[in-house]
DNA sequence: CCGTATCCGTTATGATACTG
DNA sequence: CAGTATCATAACGGATACGG
């Protein structure tokens, strides 16, 4: 079967994965982070996202409360999107990791290399 | 095409959530940390894991340095996991993460609910 | 401008069977 | 006990076209 959600396990810290392991979540919420944001502003921010990739990351995170949507009432009608108090606090919480992530990425990447030279491709 | 490396952005919390992203990863990392474990012990306590996907995660956390696999000289041939260093400080990382996930999951139930509660299946 | 609906290829994963 | 190989299948996500 597909991957998601192979297994409830009612532990809270699934919940969360669920929601920011996908790719595009986190980039989203970073990009708020640094302030409001418009539904083609943010496709032009992470350009390699999907109209359709953006759409459903965006509605995700509004079903969570992580991010609000405010419909303006322009002549072409914009939607604005920003990060609610709790999408904020996620963030920082998000940071925590990527900290974490910047700082052994280097040690990751040698583990790799080391680890695939001695599994080469063909046996 | 697939979902996996929508897109490379050397972003370094990406390389991390496409590590612990996935369903087991974080479970595993979560189990080791109260100590080393066998093959098959793992099995029995993420009872829901199939052989093929532990024995997968296994082997990526090890190739990234996370965890260390050590062969038992025994009878019937054992192996043991534990975290290594680099595992252990990612756990630590992790457990704010699952912090954040615990205090928030209230709120995050009652916005699912009220969302959907606004858009029925049926329209 | 801001989405949603459909189509469809790619990939991840469980089941099963087999090896050391 | 500790895995690996093969297969079938469900889920993910891009492209495209259309709607508000």
């Amino acid at each position: 079967m597909g991957r998601r959600r192979a297994l409830e396990y009612d532990c809270a810290i699934r919940d969360v994965l669920d929601r920011i392991g996908d790719a595009w979540s986190v980039l989203v919420i970073m990009e708020l982070s640094k302030g409001p944001c418009r539904f083609n502003a943010l496709r032009r921010v992470i350009e390699a996202i999907s109209q359709r990739m953006l759409s459903v990351t965006l509605r995700n995170l509004e079903r969570d409360g992580l991010v609000s949507r405010q419909v303006l009432d322009t002549s072409p009608p914009q939607v604005e999107y920003s990060l609610t108090e709790r999408g904020a606090s996620l963030h920082g919480a998000i940071s925590h990791l990527a900290h974490w992530a910047e700082t052994h990425q280097p040690g990751i990447r040698t583990s790799r290399a080391a680890y695939d030279a001695k599994e080469p491709i063909a046996s």
